[in-house]
DNA sequence: TTCCATGTTCCGCA
DNA sequence: TTGCGGAACATGGA
């Protein structure tokens, strides 16, 4: 589930397990993982350190090495962070783990493969070669941000939602949950939304994020914690929408398929 | 067996 | 230039 609130969380999870702890040793057990630097490299520039800190930008998680460079993680379409004390509790799709001196793992879980770690020695340049817009729950996004950001854009409310390199951290689950909030259509014209509307949308969007990292996005327990009102645990065609009982729909927007309820989020709005 | 999946990138087309 | 749809990547569940 790694957008921004599942990222929030391994952040803070690693904030809670993996700090402040000698690294004694680097295991790279699949080598697809690595983005732009050997194994070799990437062992060398954490082994014998450890990290004091953590970072989110959109989807990516960095851990500076002794306040020095960071290690940087994506977690693609399935990734996730693992702390543990016994090998023998090595998650399967373990493709990257840390061991500490004081005898755990923290282990970077990724089935697919679609993820990425590398050693990062500048953050601003590294979010500047990614082209990733600003973090969509950065203090700094105010709504006035927002609505610059949204000025000008072309498209449907959902591509420009999931565009990184216009709000970096937004992915085809999160944008739904932000759309049904909003009483928006997928596929509505983000030219044709009002400044009104714009801030409708922020004011979703910054709800969304701030309820879903606080209900455990990225653990197993989400659904069960997730207000009522949420689309997430009824995201599949032909669910009862939560709020009016209406059936939810799913259509192809922007290559994905996006989830929504036609009733609570026709396409042409009357403000 | 086929289709689809929470992400990103590249390509062709409008 | 911008935006969109499709394909590709790797793996596994329905």
């Amino acid at each position: 589930m790694p957008e921004l609130p599942d990222v929030e969380n391994f952040k803070r999870y690693l904030d809670a397990t993996g700090l402040h702890q000698r690294i004694e040793n680097v295991a790279v057990l699949n080598a697809k993982i690595l983005h732009g630097c050997s194994g070799e490299t990437l062992s060398q520039a954490l082994t014998g350190h450890e990290l004091t800190g953590t970072h989110r930008h959109g989807k990516h998680l960095f851990a500076a090495i002794d306040d020095g460079p960071r290690l940087m993680l994506h977690f693609g379409m399935t990734g996730r962070l693992a702390y543990f004390k016994d090998l023998k509790d090595d998650p399967e799709h373990d493709r990257l783990r840390l061991d500490f001196a004081n005898g755990y793992h923290l282990a970077y879980v990724n089935q697919r493969l679609f993820g990425q770690a590398a050693i990062v020695e500048d953050l601003a340049q590294f979010v500047a070669e990614q082209e990733l817009g600003p973090d969509a729950f950065a203090n700094d996004l105010d709504e006035e941000a927002f609505q610059k950001l949204l000025a000008g854009r072309r498209g449907q409310v959902k591509s420009a939602l999931m565009d990184q390199s216009l709000i970096a951290g937004l992915g085809n689950v999160y944008s739904d949950e932000i759309l049904f909030k909003a009483h928006l259509h997928p596929k509505t014209p983000v030219n044709s939304l009002d400044r009104n509307v714009i801030a409708k949308l922020y004011r979703a969007m910054r709800e969304v994020l701030r309820v879903s990292i606080d209900s455990g996005a990225g653990s197993e327990e989400l659904f069960e914690r997730l207000p009522d009102d949420y689309l997430l645990p009824h995201r599949e065609e032909g669910d009862k929408c939560p709020v009016c009982d209406g059936e939810v729909q799913a259509i192809k927007a922007s290559g994905r398929t996006a989830y929504y309820c036609p009733a609570c989020q026709p396409l042409e709005r009357e403000k």
